[in-house]
This record gives C-alpha cells, structure tokens and sequence, in this order.
RNA sequence: GCCGAGUUAGCUCAGUUGGUAGAGCACGCGACUGAAAAUCGCGGUGUCCACAGUUCGAUUCUGUGACUCGGCA
C-alpha cells in the first residue's frame, strides 16, 4: 500500500481540559465525521464526571466510539485499544465518513499514528505476582540485572529502579520465550494521519482544571464513586487509579478530608498535564500547533482542508 | 506597655558546636510498546529580617531596631 493509498485520519490532541471534546464536535460537525475516543479512562461505564466524559449533549449526534464500552472490572488496556480503535476507524472509512481520533492518552494515540507492534502477550497477573514477590526478596535492581541478562535491549530501556516495566519485560520473555525488545516493534500507520495540537497556556490551564474539579465535585463526584462501589467494584481495580478517584475513595474510607481530597486532586491533575506533554511535544514535526483562541475551530477547519486537498492531489 | 516564641527557597519548616545552607510541597523537565489518569527518573544560590559589635571569617554569638504570633496588662 503506498502512502497515496492511505485514507485520512484526523488527530487531535493536547492536553487535559484544554477544550478538545467540544472543538472536535464541532469539527466533525464540519467535515461528516465521527470520533474515536484515545482515552484510557473514557471505556468505562458509570465513571463519567471525574472523567469528564462527553455527555449525550454535548456529543452533538456525532458518532463517538471506544466510550461507554467496559465495565471498571473489565481491564482495558493498550493492546486492546489499538485492535478496538483500528476497527472503528476502518469501520468510519467504510461508511464515507472522516475519522478523528481525539483524547489525551498519549501512549494510546503514539501506538496508532506509529503502527507499533505491541508484544502479543496478554498480561498474566499471576507471573506479575510472582516476579513482584521476588523483587522483594532480592530488590528492584536484582530483578532488573536479571532481565539485562537475558534481554539487554530490553534492561536499557527501562530505568532500574521502574519495577513495573521490569516486570512486563521478563513476564514477555518467559511466557513467550521472545526477547521482549525483539517484540516491541514500530510499523508505520496504516493511515495518513493529520496531527492537530491544541494549548493553552501553563497557568490558565491550571486554572480550567481547578474549576473544573469544582464542578466535578457540584455535580456528585462522591456520589459516583460511591455508587460504583456499592454496585460491587472493588477499590482496588486499576481502574480507579484514575485521578479524581483514588482521592474520592481514600476520603470515603476515612483516610483524608473533603478539602485534603479536593486539593490532591487538582494537584495530581497538574502533575499528570506535565507528564501528558511529554507525548507530543511543541517541536514535533508531524504536529500542527493551535493556542486556543476564539476563531480555533475555523482555523483548524483551513488547516484540516488543506491537508485533505494535497492529500488528493 | 511588659513577658515569651519566632523571622532561612514561591509555601511549610529543618539546619549550620561560627567556615555563606537543605527537606517536603509548589514549579520545571525527561522516560514510556497489553495497569498509562499507571509506573519510574532528573532539576534546589536563597539580601538565612535590618544595622552595629566580637571574630581571620557571622545566617549562626552579643546588642539595638523592625515585623509576626501568643500570653499578661
């Protein structure tokens, strides 16, 4: 397939509460598309106000895909994202529509646009357990000797002291008998991705955020989480890793305050927008940049126009 | 007015038996291939309140002053 060959996929990104769910409504409204979401927390059902999920309103009647489709118990993940997100996209061109992929979830959205090979091996929570339990005997930095032994393309990439990643790499090599270097691959995109970059300066940023977890919290963050955990979701899912519920949930067992919990959450979120612009970065060739001003949506249409028309050319 | 405690990084504070100082948070930056809103890493020069004294040398000791917070009037 060359390159001419490759149908158009529109990505938007940038970081949390920048304003990229209403923008990209509006331009799918403008160019018949429909969205797919790139957003690890946007799967799961009944957890929409702390993750500022679209609501039904504010979707417009444009299409969106990958919200809304696991219970917090049902672990979505990387790979799965990629396999759920090429389908719908395929399924978009199908239809004559526009694809856009849209979220904040950087790894998610590299793993599309670079057509990365992700290691087939689905995570084995009982291996983890093991090397987790063995790392404590002899050390984080034992066990990461031991993957530089078998695999030291793999040890190199990962920083000693990240027992996680150490873990994943040599829960790869024993179950599959594969180098976990030699699985992790690069591809190229099965599309022609258009990248938009939406910003915001640092400090209103930080401001957006701050007000929105005040609304968060009017419009029943506690009561959310609460809710979930009375329908039977353990607090120790991964899922409610998310930021806005590990605090609601340490305040519901007593641990902090209403206040302490509000503030942690407004700081966790500033930390995870700094860590979010380590993905697309302000000298990335492949991204167009956009500060979010008024006239946004019409200059991101021109740009979206343009592209599409060399495209055809 | 008197007595006591304090004044050190943007904030909260530690510390220097006298040789110009360091934690947490904030803030900035980086890594990332099946938990990713996860996980992990890197980044600390600031009139040490001001002035004077002692001293080779004071943020540290002494004196005076300013300000803050308590208590007593």
């Amino acid at each position: 397939m060359t390159s001419e060959q490759k149908k158009p996929l529109i990505v938007i990104v940038g970081p949390t509460a920048v304003g990229k769910t209403s923008i990209s409504v509006n331009l799918a409204q403008r160019f018949d598309g429909e969205i797919v979401s790139a957003d690890s927390r946007s799967f799961y059902r009944g957890m929409d106000i702390g993750t500022a999920k679209p609501t039904l309103e504010e979707m417009r009647g444009i299409p969106h895909h990958l919200i809304n489709v696991a219970d917090p118990d049902e672990i979505w993940n990387l790979a799965i994202f990629q396999r759920r997100a090429y389908q719908a996209i395929d399924e978009i061109h199908d239809r004559g529509k526009l694809p856009f992929l849209v979220g904040g979830t950087g790894q998610y959205i590299r793993s599309i646009i670079e057509g990365w090979r992700i290691p087939p091996q689905k995570p084995d929570y009982n291996i983890r357990e093991a090397l987790t339990l063995w790392a404590d005997r002899i050390g984080a930095e034992a066990l990461h000797e031991r993957l530089e032994a078998i695999d030291p393309a793999a040890a190199e990439k990962i920083d000693y002291r990240n027992l996680r990643r150490t873990v994943r790499a040599l829960e790869v090599i024993l179950k599959t008998g594969t180098r976990f270097s030699e699985l992790r691959q690069k591809q190229t995109c099965p599309y022609h991705p258009i990248l938009l970059g939406i910003d915001r300066p640092r400090e209103e940023l930080y401001e957006r955020i701050d007000e929105r977890i005040e609304t968060m919290l009017a419009e029943g963050l506690v009561q959310e989480v609460e809710s979930l955990i009375r329908a039977g979701f353990s607090p120790e899912l991964p899922t409610f890793s998310a930021i806005g519920y590990q605090e609601i949930l340490q305040y519901l067992q007593g641990n902090i305050s209403l206040e302490e919990a509000t503030l942690l959450i407004k700081r966790n979120t500033r930390i995870f927008v700094r860590r979010q612009a380590n993905w697309f970065k302000p000298d990335d060739p492949r991204i167009t940049w956009f500060q979010a001003s008024e006239n946004l949506v019409d200059q991101m249409e021109t740009t979206i126009r343009r592209r599409l028309n060399d495209l055809n050319k």
